[in-house]
DNA sequence: GCAATACTTATTTTCGAAAATCTTTCGAAT
DNA sequence: ATTCGAAAGATTTTCGAAAATAAGTATTGC
C-alpha cells in the first residue's frame, strides 16, 4: 500500500469521524506533521477526497475540511431514500440465498454489537457492522453505480451521526435494533413494499432526529441554514 | 487556475472525447510530453479522474483509460433514468418561470446547433448544447446530490456516444430532434407523468442503439462481455 | 534446451527545495 | 485616525532528482 492510500484512509477516517471537524484547514505543512509523510502523497489524497466532496479546496488557498449543514443532510437523506429503495427492490428481485445469508449474518453481527455496552461499547466497531448491515440488504441489486452513490450518500450522512453516537445521546423512545429486524424480515420474506417502507422510515426517523439535535446545538462548521 | 487544474480539465475532456481510448495506459512521462508539466500536477489530476471512475489505477503500476463494457452502459442508463426522473418530478414540482425560460433558451440553442449541417457542424457544440438541455430539465430539482450524480452519468454514457457521434451514423427511423421538443413541452405544461416517461424512453432508444452499434463493431477497450 | 537467478531498464512514488501566490504587518501619506 | 501600498511571512503549487518497485533481459547452472 502506498503512502497516498495511507493519507486517503487516515484522512477520510479522521473526517468522517470528525477527529478533523467540519470547516477546519487542511494545511500540508500541518498534516505532513500529523500524518509523518510528505506533501506529494497528501495531496493526492486531497484531491481524491475533493472529487467525493468530503473537503473543499480553493485554488492556491488550500483545502477544508467540507462543512455541514441541515439542507445537505435533509438532500442527502431524501437521495439515499430514493437510490436505496430502489436498490432494494432490485435486491429483493434477484437476490440469491448467499445474499440473504449475508443479511442474516450480518444483522446478526450488529446485534452482538449493540447487546455490548458499557466498557465493551466501541462505537466503531458499531458503526463498521451498521454500514456492513445497510450494504448486505443492497448487495445484490447488481447495479454498480447504484452501490457507488449509496457508498457516497452513507459516507456524507455519517458524518451527522457520529457526533450524536460520541454524545451517547440517543433518540428516545426509538428501537433502532427492532426496526433493523423487521427490515431484514421484509426483506428476506420478499415483501418488497413493506421493506422499502420500512427503510424509508428507517432514515426519516434518523434525519428528523438528527434534525431536532442540531437545530438547538449546531456543532462547528454546521452552516446557520435553516 | 492552477496546472492541476488544466490537467484535469484536459485529460477530462481527451477521455471523453475519446481521444485517449479505452484502456490505455496513462504514463506519466508520455502525459507530461502531451500536456507540456511535470509529474505533480498531472498525478493530482489522475486521483481526481480515478475517484470519478473515469481512470482505473493500480497500485505501483499507474492508471489507464477506464475501459468501456455493454454492461457498464446498461447500468448507467438504467441509473440515469432513475434519477433524472426523480430529479425531473422535482423540477416540474418546484420550478419557477426562470427555470421555465431557461429550458426554453436551452432547446432552441441545441436546436439551431442541430441545424447546422456539412461545413458548419461541430460535434462538440452539438454535445455541450445537448448537455446544457438536459441540465437545465433538471436545473430546479433543489438537490445538489441528484445534480451531481446527474453529471457524472452523463459524463459516463456520453464516453459511449462519442464514437457513434464522430462516425455520423445516426439511428435510422429517428427524430432525436422532435424528442427533445417533446419532452420540453411536456415538462412545460407540467405534465410529470408524460414528461418522465418521454425521458425514459429517450435514454432506452439511445442506449438500444448504442447497444445493437456496439454489439457488432466493438472499440477498442470494450470488454467482451455481452 | 530450459529453469532459475542476477542484472538492467522502465515506471511509479516520494521527497525536498524552488517558484508562485496569497495573507498579514508595518509604515507613510492624506 | 484611516487608507493605501510595500515588505515580510506563510502557504500552496510545481519541479527535478532520488528512492522504490515492477518488468524485461541476459546469464548461469544443470
Amino acid at each position: 500500500m502506498t503512502l497516498a492510500e495511507k493519507a486517503y484512509d487516515a484522512l477520510r477516517h479522521d473526517i468522517i469521524r470528525g477527529e478533523l471537524p467540519p470547516g477546519r484547514p487542511l494545511r500540508l505543512s500541518d498534516l505532513s506533521a500529523r500524518y509523518d509523510m510528505g506533501f506529494s502523497p497528501l495531496r493526492e489524497a486531497l484531491n481524491r477526497l475533493h472529487a467525493e466532496r468530503l473537503v473543499t479546496a480553493e485554488s492556491l488557498r488550500g483545502f477544508r475540511v467540507a462543512p455541514l449543514s441541515l439542507d445537505e443532510l435533509h438532500d442527502a437523506v431524501n437521495v439515499r431514500i430514493k437510490v436505496e429503495c430502489d436498490a432494494l427492490r432490485a435486491s429483493i428481485e434477484l437476490g440469491d440465498d448467499n445474499w440473504a445469508a449475508g443479511i442474516v449474518s450480518a444483522l446478526y453481527a450488529l446485534n452482538l454489537q449493540v447487546g455490548r455496552t458499557g466498557p465493551d461499547a466501541d462505537i466503531w466497531a458499531l458503526e463498521a457492522r451498521h454500514y456492513a448491515f445497510h450494504r448486505a440488504l443492497l448487495a445484490a441489486c447488481n447495479s454498480p453505480w447504484t452501490l457507488e452513490f449509496f457508498e457516497r450518500l452513507y459516507a456524507a450522512t455519517e458524518r451527522y451521526r457520529i457526533p450524536t453516537l460520541l454524545a451517547a445521546t440517543h433518540p428516545a423512545g426509538r428501537d433502532v435494533q427492532a426496526e433493523h429486524g423487521a427490515l431484514a424480515e421484509a426483506t428476506l420474506t420478499r415483501d418488497a413494499v413493506k421493506a422499502t417502507a420500512l427503510l424509508e422510515a428507517h432514515y426519516r426517523k434518523t434525519a428528523d432526529y438528527l434534525t431536532s439535535v442540531f437545530g438547538m446545538d449546531k456543532p462547528d462548521g454546521m452552516a446557520a441554514a435553516v
